[in-house]
DNA sequence: ATTTTCAAT
């Protein structure tokens, strides 16, 4: 009875952050939350939690790294080692194609790991049809975040002041019509048709 | 054939 980890304990979002980059406004910047959980064994409690969020890194000071990247550099701190872990991070643009390769061959490498992602918005840069295909292939599943997605996070990581969450008028339609787009793109089986 | 958007001029 003392493993949890109160939420006081992390830092938490900013309102305002978390309802500008989660919307349908097309940032220049990506924030991820992400939420590791360990399992011993067949038990369905996880003996250990890792919560928290970050922002892809621009030019200054370092070089530029996206979030997901940024990501994948946090993993080795939390000794997953073989441990069975499901990870679920929750991203305001969906992974570029190199993002999406790298976590796929982080997911072959890992094998005891299964990986979620939810989305806000779908980022519609050049081969990113391919690296969300790829991605789902090596394991992951890959979905927009939905109403539910967004009141989760809203209540897990953002500094909420004790409000419920309230979604935009239109946050249905606009995550129902990016759903179906997505399903397009991640269904469609890698082509011996296309070649012809 | 495939929607520029993880920014600094
Ligand atoms: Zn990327």
């Amino acid at each position: 009875m003392e493993a949890d980890q109160a939420p006081s304990d992390r830092h938490l979002m900013d309102k305002y952050t978390f309802t500008h980059n989660f919307g349908e406004t097309q940032l220049h910047q990506t924030y991820l939350c992400y939420e590791v959980k360990v399992f011993k064994d067949d038990s369905q409690d996880p003996v250990k939690e890792f919560k928290g969020f970050l922002r892809n890194q621009g030019r200054n000071p370092g070089p530029r790294r996206h979030a997901e990247l940024c990501f994948l550099d946090l993993i080795p701190s939390w000794n997953l080692d073989e441990k069975l872990c499901t990870i679920t991070c929750f991203i305001s643009w969906s992974p570029c194609y190199d993002c999406a390769l790298q976590l796929a061959a982080f997911l072959v490498e890992n094998s005891h790991v299964s990986l979620s992602i939810f989305c806000a918005r779908i980022y519609s840069i050049s081969g990113y049809k391919q690296g969300l295909l790829a991605l789902q292939n090596a394991g992951a599943q890959i979905a927009i975040m939905t109403s539910k997605e967004m009141k989760y996070c809203w209540e897990t990581f953002v500094d909420n002041k004790g409000q419920e969450f309230q979604p935009q008028d239109n946050l249905d339609k606009t995550r129902n019509y990016l759903s179906m787009e997505l399903e397009k793109i991640i269904r469609k089986t890698e082509g011996w048709m296309s070649s012809l």
